[in-house]
DNA sequence: AATTGTTTTGCAAACGCTTGCAGCGCAGAC
DNA sequence: GTCTGCGCTGCAAGCGTTTGCAAAACAATT
């Protein structure tokens, strides 16, 4: 023996302090049924006088597994993530799992060290809600057999689900909404992770302008993503001299950031500039104006992502599945008719 | 042996592939400095090829601890406690550690879950961030041997540090402010945990008002923590017919929801009635009108919790130590000159 | 060539738990 | 009194690491 017999507390000194092996103890704790009434109370008491309180790493290792759901989101501070996370939390707890988080801030290095940490502790599945990711990480992922579903990123692989949102109908329907109201000069604000020039959203923002009406001059705008972020891309777009008439943000985090810094210059909204959002987080109902956005059904999508991670109905899948949601469109008041130029 | 030999990857499967033994693999993983280069390089060749990843929980074991920092708070959606974790999260991180976070949505279970959680991990230090506790549970973290800080609930103990802030001091201030503003009907918004018989913002709150203006007619109402729960809070505040000129909210979260629901029925902010909130968080300078406010400084509590849950001084302390922070008032443009009634 | 010293490696014992299997004690049957 | 069966319990192996110690490999010195 190299140290010092255990000052620490196990199921040893537990079973010492009861009278009984170590076996037992571990079957009284795990509520298995076979141990007789006596023998379980006098083990549940010594273990209550102990103190004692089992070591997860130990029986993750013992068990091969662990009762751990992971989740890389990429901002918590922004409610949407938040809003998913709290879903995923509430289905995991429901069946006894336990969660561990880990926040990018969309660095791509976070990205890695928190992949890096949910393979380690062999999650018993990980969702992954970030904008990007390289492709060798998603393989990485896949290759680790670990159940995943990845929201708005990837194509499905092996052992991952993929879900996303139909952004671009999101997009489509709040352009033509505008459009309808009489609005040809847009912005849009946007946050660096979704301007890089893949990005779907990008794209679509200036087909769906183009389209519904040629002469229109649509402009891009950005900053981090938050509240800052959203005050910031706003000033910006007030220097460059470009006075839209709508502006369009990838999200209602920085929407409520874009308002204050457009309110801050005496421009009302809706009457001299409208503003629409994306998610429809809480704060949309209660910033003021209250914002026009598009809705995305965080707490299904929560559900869909648990059920694709941990479904009980789980056979190593060798192709993942895609699923699609559709957006709606959630008018407010941040939004009106055009102003006269 | 029990089971079919290791289809699971591990440093076994690393050392054969590379020609060592398992004690080099782990060398080389942990960069210890006594391995050859050669060897070195054979044996990160083999660990990349098979796209091996340490198994986290027998590295715990095996090193008797974790280096995982544990947090729980009561609600991370209010921006106060995400705040702190944020802070945390970089400050352990930037030491290597990794963060498990425990959300207990203000129910008492969920704090025992997540204590247990913490224990079972071995966490290396907690920091517990909620508003209420029970006696019994603060020991059992105290005999736990897990330093641990507390954020405003119990007292110092072995092996635990207490942080709080002069609640007293804050709200006095606010109250004082809007006395001077010529306010007497004033209404305090908390929620429902801050609102026990024992709780000191309450208590406060009547005190100070009681104190500026002996005439005044204080009245408490509470809703749960959150935008929703502010707002139902306003609406019971309305509907007893009870017109306050002035509202002060338990934290800005709330606040934001009383202001909605003010806003709603027609008041004007401030010039019917002022509205103060607590904590000073970033959407309390994004709201409109911005949040006059108590500033509460979480990036100092985040790091004086670091520093003394994994602070390198640490040595086993037998008593805690008690640190209180002195919040200032932040005055913006959601409160003014009193009504005339 | 033998000896000594220095790296560099491997062996094997922990770490605290779970669990297949075997064994014990005791009741009932003969 | 021996045997069978069953309900409980204990033994010991194994989970994937780390790490003290000792052996092995190699270099340097005589």
């Amino acid at each position: 023996m190299r140290k010092r017999r255990s000052l620490a507390m196990n199921l040893d000194a537990v079973a010492q302090r009861a009278g009984v092996s170590t076996s037992t103890v571990s079957r009284v704790l795990n509520n298995l049924e076979i141990v007789k009434t006596s023998t379980r109370s006098r083990v549940l008491k010594a273990a209550e006088e102990l103190n004692y309180h089992p070591n997860l790493h130990a029986r993750s290792l013992a068990r091969g597994k662990s009762r751990i759901l992971g989740i890389i989101v990429s901002n918590m501070e922004n409610p949407f993530f938040l809003d998913i996370y709290r879903t995923l939390e509430a289905d995991a707890h429901a069946q006894g799992l336990e969660v561990v988080v880990a926040n990018t801030d969309y660095r791509s290095e976070q990205l890695l060290a928190s992949v890096q940490l949910m393979i380690g502790l062999r999650v018993a599945g990980l969702a992954v809600i970030v904008s990007e990711m390289e492709e060798h990480l998603i393989q990485t992922v896949s290759g680790s057999r670990i159940p995943a579903a990845f929201y708005d990123v990837g194509t499905p692989q092996k052992n991952i689900t993929n879900i996303r949102v139909d952004y671009r109908k999101g997009i489509k329907k709040t352009v033509s909404y505008l459009n309808a109201l009489g609005h040809k000069r847009m912005a849009f604000v946007g946050h660096h992770s979704t301007l890089g020039p893949i990005s779907e959203r990008r794209k679509t923002f200036l087909e769906s302008v183009h389209r519904c009406s040629p002469s229109a001059e649509p402009r891009i705008f950005a900053g981090p993503d938050g509240l800052d972020g959203g005050r910031q891309a706003a000033r910006e777009l007030l220097e460059s001299g470009f006075r839209p008439t709508a502006v369009l943000c990838v999200n209602d985090f920085m929407a409520v950031g874009v308002m204050r810094e457009l309110r801050e210059e005496g421009l009302q909204i809706p009457r001299d500039v409208s503003v629409t959002g994306f998610d429809n987080i809480k704060l949309a109902e209660f910033c003021s104006p209250s914002l026009t956005t598009v809705h995305i059904p965080r707490e299904q999508i929560g559900h869909i992502i648990f059920d694709n991670v941990v479904g009980n109905d789980r056979e190593e899948r060798d192709v993942g599945r895609e699923i699609v949601i559709d957006p709606e469109l959630v008018v407010r008041d941040s939004t009106g008719i055009a102003a006269k130029s």
